[in-house]
DNA sequence: TGAACTACGGGTGAAAACCCTCATTTTATA
DNA sequence: TATAAAATGAGGGTTTTCACCCGTAGTTCA
């Protein structure tokens, strides 16, 4: 008999949750504790929990509004090191494992792939450590993991909620002073909030900042 | 007892696929008959079987590779006009269920919705012809279900073609200069047709021609 | 006890935004 | 087919905003 399993599922689709729940049902080793739709929510819920209840596995989608995937493994990983990620994204990009596993995750999957997949990525995380696809280009990986070196890694901090703000009326067409206005503070500030968030998600300009916006979620547009 | 009902789920990512279709093992009067990645597979596979598999709904995502799930719906509902689409997407927008309804589609659903809003869908779709979600503005689409209007067609864009590339380098954060440079026109003439653009639309920025062309699916952001 | 967030300021040059005009071509339609 | 109506390309000039440096300083929080 297989030993039991303690996973939470995070992701910003409900259904995907619902649907990866449901086919754990086969797999009653398997035992879903928790689900969150984004990377706060699921650090918020940790602070509060995880003294609490086990948690063996996080399936972490990677593409999620408020606080992404990277961001949140980084975060998890740091506190909780006992606590093994498995990444889950619709996008077959090495870039993006590489950056999972530097920020700490065990293993990358993509949606595109079987339930088998994800239940056997989950067993094998619990007993080697790390599980790795074959679909996955593994040398960097492997890389990483032997030599254990630390990367450098990616300045990608969440953006504050004074700077969420700024990005909104930004895509609101709104100019500096008319932020400032609205947030009653000066417009040299609200300059210094467009910089620095520029700076921080890489963008050129102010339509770089909109398209971050939808990007991630940070904007209606309808 | 609710009469059977016959569904097909087109999904490029096959674990929403398995988990829509496990889920419905507790919907016993709905029955999957097929499963499909895109617009082609689907398309080619109706071609060789709607004559013999009775379909009554399809499940369409919206974005997937090769074909998506507007293009799909157009040419499967001028075909198979008894086919009924239900749209499958991740993003609340009012142009994509606008330009689904105008496709011939019969409902549009968001993946953060749960299992029993599309099961509730398939059953509405079939006893009433379409199906409206709260969450979706309904006014237009009424209007078109109503009146059966032919409205003024999605790509009937108020931008002609060359302003449309202006705007998709405008969404790539670059300067007038560079737009100037990628087309072999004058930095001024690129100036020119953003003036222009931003007066069709009614941005006051290039911020609001962004957030315009995402809004028109003018360009990619995911 | 730093690190991050917040707030504010000076200064500079480049780009954008807002006025125009004008010529040619392409397309629609009366 | 004639002719009006867009679309395209280019330009001049002015004002405003943005983008990119720099700096200081209080607050919060782990």
């Amino acid at each position: 008999m297989k030993s039991e399993i303690n996973v939470i599922i995070v992701d910003d689709q409900k259904l995907m949750r619902q649907g990866i729940i449901k086919m754990f049902e086969d797999h009653s080793h398997i035992n879903v504790v928790h689900e969150a739709s984004d990377g706060i929510e699921i650090i918020n819920w940790l602070k509060e929990n995880k003294s609490k209840i086990r948690v063996d596995v996080i399936l972490m989608d990677m593409q999620m509004p408020n606080m992404d995937g990277w961001e949140a493994t980084e975060l998890i990983t740091r506190k909780y090191k006992s606590l093994k990620i498995i990444g889950l994204s619709s996008y077959d990009n090495e870039a993006f494992v590489d950056r999972l596993m530097k920020n700490g995750g065990r293993g990358y999957l993509l949606k595109v792939q079987e339930i088998n997949e994800i239940v056997s990525a989950i067993e094998q995380v619990i007993e080697v450590g790390y599980y790795l696809s074959e679909r996955v280009p593994l040398t960097k990986i492997q890389e990483f993991l032997h030599k254990n070196v630390v990367l450098p890694s990616f300045n990608t901090s969440v953006l504050s909620d004074q700077e969420v703000r700024v990005v909104q009326l930004i895509c609101q067409e709104k100019t500096s002073q008319e932020i400032a206005d609205a947030l009653f503070i000066s417009r040299k500030t609200v300059e210094s909030h467009r910089e620095r968030i520029m700076a921080k998600i890489e963008a050129k300009n102010m339509v770089g900042i909109a398209m971050y916006a939808v990007k991630h979620q940070l904007v209606k547009f309808h």
